[in-house]
DNA sequence: CAGAGATTTCGAACCGGTTCGATTATGGAG
DNA sequence: CTCCATAATCGAACCGGTTCGAAATCTCTG
């Protein structure tokens, strides 16, 4: 493999004089400029990546740690996950994936070791046992997913709070004065799910205020159980006619089961991403979660902060993107 | 940030004798080691992975290329992943992802600068542009999926001949006489998905020897264009008693179909994770595909060709993990 | 044509590890 | 007490880039 010491003696140039050829940080001849770019186009040279991090203290690199366990039906991983490559290629950054069943220890190996510029963390818990390794870090950070204590890093997450909110007053707005909230199964609140409460406090709260009853119950995240857990859920509770689904096992399920059932007077409002709306082809109405966007807007601020001094000193972000309600495919 | 020359230091040794007394690779008394290991300890000393690239041309990284398209129902994706960086970190490597719609340039790039100490390549296409590139690469590559020329890497994938046959017999043997099988949809096809006419063209050739009428289609990957598709599939081949179902949109979708039909004597043979399985509880039996299994094989098999040189010395293996059949949840 | 000033190039140091060969300290045998 | 083998340690070189300061070369002006 070509090294740049090989590319300047094809040159005819120094090791320098080749470095800043290709860098174009000095100014350089023309005609040795050329030689240089020949050489190197030549030899096929690229650059040490662990050369350069060495000399540079910069490996364009991020990092981005995942929590996903098999057999969890997590639809929006993938979205997040491409959101953040994607928009990390952009601009010029590589990714490197940690699936952590380890917590702490692996985040602390990679920034330690300076393998990476950065870290997006996904799934943020309220109470998450890697943010305090995150604060420490010499690099920066940013979330997708608000903790309890967003000190030291950039956050971005969709407005919850606001979510439950407009689905509350969607099916209010519909005359239904009597409702069920479908939630992310009990373990994911265990696990530090916050958004998973923050919505449902908020519709309460909003339920409360415009004198609407409303059921909130933790839903099953698999299938046959989904299903049955809806129709003991709607036998129940027979008054309700409107149903929020904070979960999207149950959103897929529902189709099938109130077709079982006719229950065609249902309303529902549903919270989960476009593509997962188009690939079952739900019929709701729906808070978009847009995971590949958030994705998005951690890396470009994360990359900001990488690369400007400037962007480093500014206090921290807490961005929370806003609910709005797309209507269902006619 | 403490460099191992701080270690030194602060044990009152030489560089080398901490970095021996770390490492063990040369005897070091008894008490210079426990000093430096002390004071590792003390200053939080984390060894700069650049700088042990450099000296060792060891990342302990290794390169995953994968190919997902955001808006396409891939469930087994993160399955795949998920194998792949699992089996990684137990033997001591981090993944870098690469998404790549840029192709064989990012391949360059991460394998020419040394980024990587191999690669692992999921979605392999019949023709894949990268294989040419993974091939004059320095590292070794391990393929997930069977490309129509093997030279040169390690290839793991299910056998998709035996799972067509082993899904006709199982039709033939319960009596059907008339089958349909429900493919991946065209466009997979075209992007060179080898597998699906692997496994179709030995349905096939299985069929017409156990004189079967066997109807062969593509599918569709979205839910509600699914439904649709199987529904005037069954009005249009009435005598067909039993369903092969190579699409996992097709094998979601296909319950609520035949319920809404109540073609209950309809026999149906998929072929789909486990974990698909479980997620959509999918009565069917079914052909596993073991995503997890083909990372995990991939990775320990690499793993191998980069810690031996006597492994790197084998030859390149072909393993198609035979296709069995599991039986429904009763 | 000398000299100032700008342009181009080079050599050396540095980043932070690892590793080889040599040197020093230790202990045992003669 | 000396000599030698062995164990412990050290210094220096190296991996492959980048970057700083100085030297060399060129250009233009007086």
């Amino acid at each position: 493999m070509a090294t740049i010491g090989d590319v300047a003696a094809a040159a005819g140039v120094s090791r320098s004089t080749a470095s800043y050829a290709l860098s174009g940080k000095r100014s350089i001849s023309e005609g040795a400029r050329r030689r240089v770019l020949e050489a190197a186009e030549a030899l096929g040279y690229t650059p040490n990546a662990g050369a350069r991090a060495l000399a540079t203290s910069q490996t364009m690199v991020l990092g981005l740690l995942a929590r996903f366990h098999a057999g969890e039906f997590a639809p929006a991983m993938t979205q997040y996950i491409l959101g953040v490559t994607d928009t990390a290629r952009d601009l010029g950054y590589d990714t490197l994936l940690v699936t952590e069943p380890d917590g702490a220890g692996a985040l602390r190996r990679i920034t330690d070791s300076r393998m990476v510029d950065g870290v997006v963390r996904l799934n943020v818990a309220h109470d998450d046992l890697r943010l305090p390794v995150l604060r420490a870090a010499p690099q920066p950070g940013a979330l997708v997913g608000l903790p309890g204590d967003c000190s030291g890093v950039d956050v971005f997450d969709l407005d919850f709070e606001q979510a439950g909110r407009v689905m509350v007053d969607r099916l209010h707005g519909l005359g239904h004065r009597e409702l069920i909230l479908v939630s992310q199964p009990e373990h994911v609140v265990e696990r530090g799910g916050a958004y998973v409460w923050r919505l449902r406090d908020a519709a309460l709260e909003r339920a409360r205020r415009l004198g609407v009853r409303l059921h909130a119950v933790y839903g099953e995240s698999r299938r046959p159980a989904a299903e049955r857990m809806l129709g003991a859920l709607l036998d129940a509770r027979p008054g309700a006619t409107g149903l929020l689904l904070d979960n999207e096992a149950a959103a897929a399920a529902l189709p099938s089961v109130t077709r079982a059932r006719g229950l065609e007077g249902l309303s529902v409002v549903g919270r989960y991403s476009a593509e997962f709306a188009e690939t079952f082809a739900l019929p709701y109405a729906y808070v978009e979660s847009a995971p590949d966007r958030l994705g998005e807007m951690a890396v470009r601020q994360l990359v900001r902060r990488i690369e400007s001094a400037r962007a480093r000193a500014e206090p921290f972000v807490v961005r929370l993107v806003p609910a709005e309600l797309t209507s269902p495919p006619s």
